[in-house]
DNA sequence: CTAGACTTCAAACGATTGTTTGAAACGGGC
DNA sequence: GCCCGTTTCAAACAATCGTTTGAAGTCTAG
């Protein structure tokens, strides 16, 4: 009997990789780093997802999946007493939980970020295939707040305020955590001001 | 006597680098791919920057030269007459003309939103202390048009702007460019919904 | 025309990349 | 006890990485 990991190897690798794809990026990250970090054989990554593209998508899909689910579930609760800041709520908040889910803070919202800086054709179209019905729900319940505005104007707005959101969950930003501030209070004041500030821009 | 390349080694290769830089990332692009498509031999790189990490630097110093100038350019050309709106474009304007300078569009932009991305602290040390002063007068000429808010607040929502400003300018958003729609009107009319969204975020 | 500084070149350096291999170790069912 | 599918392991694969080298080429000043 040895170390009795508390968690399997795959799980091990797929943190170890979400962390170090968040710091270094995709390609700047090696499998060698991630196995050393995740404790395993470096043959293990390709004996469990077949390859690195394989494993970058494993990253996304563990997170996303629930993602998804809770920004939809929040989304169907406040269905009639929908407004602009609750609509931004439930699509901010499950992130917001996610990104305090684990000790390191916003490590995945920052793959996530990363992503987005990428112009990989090939994982736009993995995410917008398997995601995007997220968005297209979420534009619809916009869309019936804001009928004044054309699909159009909607559409740039709606936009503007996902890099708005995606920026400032990646914690891309210069304003750093105070000293006497938890981590949880920090975001939770973000997502304060980033629903504030992007109502705003959507309905002016 | 040869093909008299129209440009320079140096300014061929920071053309080449920037690029592939947006379009692969700062690891992601090699020396080989850059010089090749330059069409510069290997070596020039390490003769001319001395290394990757310094060619890296040489294109944004390249850039953001002119660019911080002009955006406080515009700045200073507004003061008397300031608005919010005012203040948007003239930080905005100067992007955006940079951003149609080359037949790529935004290819420069796409760099400087990597930067971002890139969580790296030498590259945030280099941009920060070199250009961190164009933010600041823009901070303290939006101070003056908030008086307000405290300057928390006032951080906050400034944070969310760059973010969404950033954001837009590297082109991440999903909104494309329509087929009738030339690249400059698209773009014109990007910085007019950007001006109109984050102004009503800051004053909100 | 030649001397000398500047630039380009092909070639190679050791290190690191993602992936593959075949054998060793493991673990539950008989 | 043994068997067999699953997993882990050290080692090696060819390819590519950033960088260095020394010779060849180019150009201008005297």
């Amino acid at each position: 009997m040895h170390d009795t990991p508390q968690f399997s190897t795959r799980q091990r690798i797929l943190g170890a990789a979400e962390e170090l794809f968040a710091e270094r990026g995709f390609a700047g990250a090696s499998l060698r780093q991630v196995t050393s970090a995740a404790k395993v054989n470096l043959a293990a990554v390709n004996y469990h997802f077949g390859s690195k593209d394989n494993l970058i998508e494993e990253v996304f899909r563990r997170r996303l999946d629930e993602l998804s689910r809770r920004r939809l579930e929040r989304l169907a609760e406040i269905a009639d007493e929908a407004t602009l800041e609750s609509v931004l709520d439930a699509f901010i908040t499950p992130a917001l939980e996610l990104s305090l889910d684990r000790k390191g803070g916003s490590v995945f919202m920052r793959v996530l970020a990363r992503a987005f800086a990428e112009h990989n054709t090939h994982l736009r179209k993995f995410l917008s295939e398997n995601y995007g019905y997220v968005l297209k729900d979420f534009a619809a319940a916009f869309a019936n707040l804001l009928p004044q505005l054309d699909k159009e104007e909607l559409y740039w707005r709606l936009d503007i305020a996902v890099g708005a959101l995606t920026y400032a969950m990646a914690d891309f930003g210069v304003i750093q955590r105070r000293p006497g501030e938890t981590e949880r209070t920090h975001r939770e004041q973000m997502a304060r001001h980033l629903i504030h500030f992007t109502a705003a821009g959507l309905r002016a």
